[in-house]
DNA sequence: TATGAATGAGATTTCATTCAT
DNA sequence: TATGAATGAAATCTCATTCAT
């Protein structure tokens, strides 16, 4: 157990790492193999091909990102401030660079076709979206499905572009500033609507 | 003079497309004088290398988005609904996937390093974040600078966001819906703006 | 001593089979590993390295050969219809294409200078020319020392060629025929040969 | 006109010869590369894969064996000696070492499932079958087409066995007796069969 | 202005072989 | 007896770039 699959693990780890720096396709396995300290047949032995070394990455990504979110998610209803609610939802997806850059590469991948990588954003989106739409109902009592449905696109949209826009410019973006205005909107649109459904 | 650099302007627009379809890196010159119906000489004839061709089309596609964004931008002032106003500025930005797809790879360029790329990316949000401030002012007339700031980033981070999402699974965005939800906060978000102001 | 060779007889068995599916360069260690259920060190274990196995894959397979030969071959001399004789003898050595395509294989290793495997074939050819000689005497009762080598000779190619023929297009060769003719033409020789001794 | 596909000419002359010498898997790009004196780059210029070299090659080969065909059969039939045309029809397929070689190689290609290669293959024994049936009809007054058909077919399969049998042992094989004692075979059947045609 | 040929550096991939356990 | 991990040499292939014409 202590050195199974060790280099498997440091071949993976330097890939991604290396690949978050530097693109997937700038990325060439004698880099990987120089960044562990194996040689390229290595490699070979434990990764048939570089589409190999890749995909299992990319798995090892999305697991790793949902788990992020089963983990951490949960824990913020409890508190009840609704700004402290989304930055932390903000910093969730925002504040680890190597992995952003990485998603951003497969991101790509996906969208020049391959399928593979392009659902598992899907099923991400798809279970984002689901949970933001809970937070949305439990912690703001937004409950207007076309409200509910824009918000939470909204919602998604952001803590993309900030991620982008953090990758770009480290350090410029103020997300308590963002999450407070942001609470502050959403909390007036949810009274707007008990408003509504009181006076009709 | 009249098909004088017909050529080269046949090898940027092709290689913009090929380059927006499989990444930069991944589009071999040999792929793009193909496309063209050149051969790799003349390729070498019109751009000293690769590197210069990327800049030349990279030059090209931050004055186009700029350009856009100069042309269309004001005419939304006229029109004196809030949420048509969002809605013509997200379409604006990402009904055009090509575009925005390049956009994506050029900006991975930039966050792999290239002080070039990112610098444009920079002056271009910084561009953005002036019209879109103006705007607020102009339109919902937030004044307070949080509100302001906070609400630029948003926007942009918006914009990205749903460019992104509509490149992942095309058509699944309701920019209407999100338009008008949206309009609705920050109007909300103007008028209780200006209830505190009145009451200090 | 039940199963102590279990393995290196599976594995001669599988590595005959991918050789003369694929050909001896083209089948890897790591296939025959794969194709016996075993890893590439045990193959290592049995045979000190791939010439090795190939070497004694050719023993094994002249050895066969051989055996074959000698033993069918007598038994065609109790039967006295020579038509029959012939193809029986045809079919012998055409009946297993797997047989077939490993001789061709080790044939191009013989002929690309490997003086191990051509010393093989020389012998076997010899041992065939001589067992044909007598056969030709006794079954047909050619005695002409040019007629017989001659003969000798033609019948060796016939089998490599129906051999060939066979591989290339399976069930097009009809043996029936060919045997039944060859028969009446040897046969008519040796009449026209007893001819003219009796006429000197 | 003078050096236009030079090297493209060299290329496939010296892989033809390294080919028929080591096999086409043993035969290393490099090796090619070496003996035109040229870069592997060039190589990859003027063929964009190995396979494509070896189906360029493979088509020139049928190509000439057919042209040799075509070229020479006919003119046999001018001479009236059916020994001389058979010992020159033997001569004409098994007098160039390299090429026999190399169509050994490429009949081990067909075999193992290279449908292209074998579909050449059979084109080429349908057209020498027909050749074949012709001269035997022509020069030796065969026409039973049972007769006609065992002796093509034999016919065949001694050129192929002949063939192989000078690979192996060059010099071993005397085609002046077997061309004479085949012919009187030929000759002896075909009287038998006018014999029992007339006798009906 | 345009081209086809050539190149070299480097990327990916294959695979027989070694070795500690 | 068997294995999985590791290796290095060599093979195939990619591609930006140069250059003579």
């Amino acid at each position: 157990m202590s050195h199974d699959n060790n280099n498997r693990e440091k071949i993976l780890a330097a890939a991604r790492i290396l690949m978050a720096e530097k693109g997937i396709k700038k990325t060439s396995l004698a880099d990987i193999a120089r960044a562990v300290g194996i040689s390229k047949g290595t490699l070979f032995y434990h990764f048939a091909s570089k589409d190999d070394l890749v995909n299992d990455i990319l798995a090892d990504h999305f697991t790793n990102l949902v788990d992020i979110a089963k983990a951490h998610l949960p824990q913020h209803l409890k508190n009840n401030n609704p700004a402290q609610i989304l930055k932390m939802i903000f910093e969730q997806f925002t504040n680890d660079l190597d992995i952003t850059r990485l998603d951003l590469y497969l991101l790509q991948e996906g969208i020049q076709g391959n399928e593979n990588i392009n659902q598992k954003f899907l099923e991400r989106k798809r279970y984002w979206r689901k949970v933001i739409a809970d937070d949305l109902e439990t912690v703001f009592g937004i409950t207007d499905p076309v409200y509910s449905s824009a918000l939470g696109a909204m919602l998604l949209a952001i803590i993309d572009g900030l991620a982008l826009q953090i990758l770009v410019e480290p350090g410029s973006v103020n997300l308590e500033e963002i999450s407070s205005t942001l609470a502050e909107m959403i909390t007036l649109l949810a009274s707007a609507e008990s408003h509504q459904r009181s006076s009709r």
